[in-house]
DNA sequence: TATTTATACATAACATGTTCATGATTTTCC
DNA sequence: GGAAAATCATGAACATGTTATGTATAAATA
């Protein structure tokens, strides 16, 4: 039965938890980057900051925007990871003349050595993974992956409706607050 | 050439680094949850949260370690999560007579309301991405990241030296097995 | 039974994700 | 030229990821 007697709504039956397409993505991506967490601690930096600094390791410089475009880290989290790898001595920013507000960003000479040192357990661990995966379904996967962001990036921005606000069934104390830093107002 | 005269070490060269196989994952899964994200916080829940939620849904109670691995969080993030939903009254959180360690969670009935609520939006969503990427092309994903996941767990623990000792394994076969220390038998 | 060891859960501490806000510029527009 | 708006980078505040540690309790063992 869809429709229980004498009710309009009915409860949306949720699909099995563990088998939901976030959870699949989470769970493969964890697997991953746990054969890399092991070695990056041998080294002391995050998964984070390694992606910074590979990024970097391809370029002369690139400005601060630009890398977290290419890293895919949210303005505020880069600017705390360059400020820790900067007092590291890892990167160097440096102002830019025509515009004030930007700055460029290099790595240093301790930051290419700590590279090189981290290139070959980084590159031995993608190799195993690929042999154990298989190159093939590799490039399968990678294909798919890239196929559904471009899917997904083509919907309708999601518009939420009065209905959808319609939820003041809720006391304040189960409302929660809204995340990230609280309104002023 | 590969090998720089007159040095036996060389500069390992990094794969390109936004195709790598944990960047495309995480693009992947950023694509699927920005779709959800905004209408979880039309009820002011976070992700997290809201995989408690579902996963509680299902259930009558549940034990704490039980659920940390249902929803694939660490046992200090679901602890924190668990405080702030037991504190706007979405879940309760019962002792357990028989092992005073252990305690059990259920959802209240606000928490009940709360989902109700959520779920269709999560289903709709759901469709919607499924239905734009493909029915055939999700399970087919779906299963490659099962595989990739189960491949890399067969792969052998990563030794580095001598120097770094290898972390306690923690138990994976929790799901009919006694709690606390394992019986002899 | 007393001691030791393992487990369940919580807390601490720090890095990052996320959102909002601010300061310093640069650009746009009147 | 000057006010308003947009941009770049950073800071603030809270939630979560991650590792280490602590506390209470149960199980194993001497």
């Amino acid at each position: 039965m869809d429709t229980p007697a004498g009710n309009g709504k009915m409860k949306v039956r949720l699909r099995s938890f563990s088998n939901s397409l976030p959870m699949s993505l989470l769970k493969a991506r964890e697997s991953v980057m746990q054969r890399f967490r092991s070695s990056l601690r041998l080294f002391n930096i995050t998964e984070q900051q390694w992606r910074v600094l590979r990024a970097l390791s391809s370029v002369e410089s690139i400005e601060v925007t630009v890398l977290a475009k290419a890293t895919f880290l949210l303005a505020p989290s880069l600017s705390r990871i360059l400020k820790d790898l900067e007092e590291r001595h890892l990167v160097i920013k440096t102002p830019v003349a025509k515009d004030l507000r930007r700055s460029l960003v290099s790595v240093t000479p301790d930051g290419l050595k700590l590279i090189d040192a981290v290139a070959p357990h980084s590159e031995r661990i993608y190799s195993e993974i690929t042999q154990a995966f298989g190159e093939e379904k590799m490039k399968l996967l990678q294909d798919l992956l890239k196929e559904l962001e471009t899917d997904i990036n083509k919907l309708p921005a999601i518009v939420h409706d009065a209905a959808d606000r319609q939820m003041p069934e809720f006391s304040q104390t189960t409302a929660g607050l809204p995340r990230g830093r609280p309104r002023k107002s």
